[in-house]
DNA sequence: CTCATAATTAACTAGATAGTTAATTAACGA
DNA sequence: TCGTTAATTAACTATCTAGTTAATTATGAG
C-alpha cells in the first residue's frame, strides 16, 4: 500500500475506527473519551494505535491541550472517498432502469482486437 | 475483522482491486481480460486472489461461461458503501458553513457527567 | 486424442497489522 | 514535590496479506 486512498480505505476496513469515527461525528473528543466505549476489550496502547491509524488515513487530527489529545474528524479524506465513490454512482443509486441504459452505452461486448482475448459466447 | 463492511473497505484499500473495479465499471470482463495490465506487474494467481477479495467483499460477482468466468460488478457492496458514507455527507459536501451550524447542534462542550474525564480549558 | 488456453489450487515466504504488557513522558492538583 | 491521570513508546507475538512458483483442472480447437 501506501497511496492515500488505500491508506484511508484501509483505516475503514475496521470496526473499531468506524466507531470512533461515529462518535467523533458527534464532536471532538479526546483520546480516553474516545477509548471509554473500547476498554472493555481491549487496551490504551491499542486505541493509541487505531487513533494513529485513522490519523496517517487523514480521517482524524488531533492536537494539543495540556495533557489531553482532543482528535476530531477531517473532512479532506471524506471528500476524498466521497470523489472516488461518484464513478460508480450508477451502481448504488437505486433506479436499475438507468442501469441498464448505463450498461448499454458502454463496451458493446467488446470483440478485443487480437482477438487474441475474444469472449466467445 | 469479518463483518460485511470491513470487508468491503479492505478490498478497496488496494490500487489493483480498485483499478479493476473501475474496469469493470465499463463492462464485464474476464478473469485474463481482468489480468491484462497487471500482468508485467504481478503473476495471474495474485490476480486470481485479488479476485477473491473482491467477491468476498460483496463487491464483484463471477459466473462461468465455458473456460472463462466472466466478472461483473456488485452494486449491493457499493450501496452499502454509500449508506455509511451518508452519515458523514456533512463532512464531506462543500459547505464548511453548514458544518459549522451543524457541529454547534451537538455536544455543546460536553462535561462528562462524573467530571472525571472533564475536558478543562 | 492431444494441445493450448483459462483459471484455480497448493505450498510457501516476507512483511504488515492488531493486539499484548511494561515502562516512560508530561501535566495538573494538592 | 508527590501522586494521579493522560497518553505514548518499546518490545514482542500471533495472525493476516500479498505475492511467488509449480502443479492441476477444465474447456474448446484441430
Amino acid at each position: 500500500m501506501q497511496d492515500s486512498l488505500s491508506l484511508t480505505f484501509a483505516a475503514l476496513a475496521d470496526p473499531t475506527r468506524r466507531a470512533m469515527l461515529a462518535r467523533l461525528s458527534k464532536g471532538e473528543a479526546n483520546v480516553s473519551q474516545l477509548a471509554e466505549p473500547f476498554l472493555k476489550d481491549m487496551s490504551l496502547p491499542a486505541i493509541t494505535k487505531h487513533i494513529k491509524v485513522l490519523e496517517k488515513a487523514g480521517l482524524v487530527t488531533k492536537s494539543v491541550e495540556a495533557q489531553y489529545r482532543p482528535c476530531k474528524i477531517n473532512q479532506e479524506a471524506f471528500k476524498d472517498v466521497a470523489d472516488w465513490m461518484e464513478q460508480y454512482r450508477i451502481f448504488w443509486e437505486e433506479s436499475f432502469d438507468r442501469l441498464d441504459a448505463y450498461l448499454k452505452t458502454v463496451v458493446p461486448k467488446k470483440k478485443a482486437k487480437g482477438k487474441k482475448h475474444a469472449v466467445k459466447k
